[in-house]
DNA sequence: ATATTTGCCTACCGACCGGTCAGTCAATCA
DNA sequence: TGATTGACTGACCGGTCGGTAGGCAAATAT
């Protein structure tokens, strides 16, 4: 008996809540708008999601997923882990270049803005840099182990500046409207890691490309 | 004839907004609250601040005076970059651990607040990041000229990298509540410089440590 | 057919926001 | 002394905020 949930109309909202926010920010952003963006009435947004910190949180879940299969997973599977630096602050140049460098990082934008104000953002955003960090060093571990690396790369550390950089060249590109310097960090931030690198290959063996537990 | 303007007053209320919006954000910051922060009522806010906006860009333009002087304007006299980066982030691990790694930086949240929302604000915090890679770059190509640094080092792609990973460990350290970051992502930025430092030392001579014009 | 459950709506609420205004008070001049 | 000025205030405004109440329509079960 009665109607059956429809699971569409919650994506919908995700979407239209997502664009919103990552355009104004989550204080900024009135549930009012969102309703808008989404087609729908306010009422019906908090029929589907019980305040606006709840809807948030969804979205933010959603977008930490798809950075996660998108940027963190692959590293998983990658052999040369510079040439991956290298791509990841390229897509960025293209990304950031196409649309005026507005926005900025999701992630990074409502880490800002709510790590002091809401613990559970604080606690997602946290877990997730976290992660990223992680899947990163252990793609450096795993090169370092099969002799890519000299043992004077410090994996864990090396990994946290890639994010770091990454997040901060985001910062950067947004307030002075400048996508160009992707393209002078990220040569940066391979050399950061050819340093290590081991010359003369011949004795190097490549690890097996298994996913790992990232 | 009349009576003298308070410029004491001003300094009060500048140091209550800053208190009070760096902790909570522009958007979220009520001129109630900074006006009870500064002992006084909203109306006299408004008679010395046009708006809400004037305000924050009036400690804005404080906060980034006070950042120029005491991150910038040194690098003018340094001859070893690499120990100014290293003292940089054991600084920043000093003082964001004294405070529980909250607030974060003031100038790099409101850049990221309202970089899309006002055109002043994304100009001002832009200029500033400018002038701040400015600085670093010119101290770094000074240390190259005098044979410090090898020329394969990029200058300019350094500095807005050493300014990237400031900013975005900053971060980092905010969302995870850990100011060790700063331990760890510190020797990654020297080591970043020291690649490119010159082995032979017997040919270099260091150049004078005279003001430059950053 | 009827009961029930969910989707979605209009209308509305109290709280709070940035900002205004009329007016008081004290300092500084002629 | 008296006029002028800036510092400062309490009361208040229109508007927007997140969130709620209640009702109608559609879909499903019995």
């Amino acid at each position: 008996m009665g109607r059956k949930p429809d699971l569409a109309v919650r994506e919908r909202i995700l979407q239209g809540a997502e664009h919103v926010i990552h355009l104004k920010g989550f204080g900024a952003a009135s549930m009012d708008e969102i309703a808008q963006a989404c087609g729908m009435t306010k009422a019906n947004l908090f029929h589907h999601y019980g305040s606006k910190a709840e809807l948030a949180l969804a979205v933010l879940d959603v977008k930490i997923a798809e950075f996660h299969s998108r940027r963190v997973e692959p590293l998983c599977a990658e052999a040369a882990p510079e040439q991956a630096v290298t791509v990841m602050f390229e897509q960025a140049a293209k990304f950031f270049g196409g649309n005026g460098c507005k926005a900025g990082c999701f992630v990074g934008n409502i880490a800002l803005e709510m790590s002091d104000k809401d613990e559970a953002f604080r606690e997602r955003v946290g877990r997730f840099f976290a992660a990223w960090a992680a899947g990163m060093a252990a793609c450096l571990e795993r090169a370092k182990a099969s002799g890519y690396f000299r043992p004077s790369l410090d994996s864990k550390a090396a990994a946290e500046a890639l994010v770091a950089l990454y997040e901060g060249a985001i910062m950067l590109s947004k307030c002075q409207r400048d996508a160009k310097i992707f393209k002078r960090v990220g040569p940066v931030a391979r050399s950061m890691l050819e340093q290590h690198k081991v010359v003369d290959r011949r004795n190097t063996k490549m690890g097996p490309k298994t996913p790992c537990g990232c």
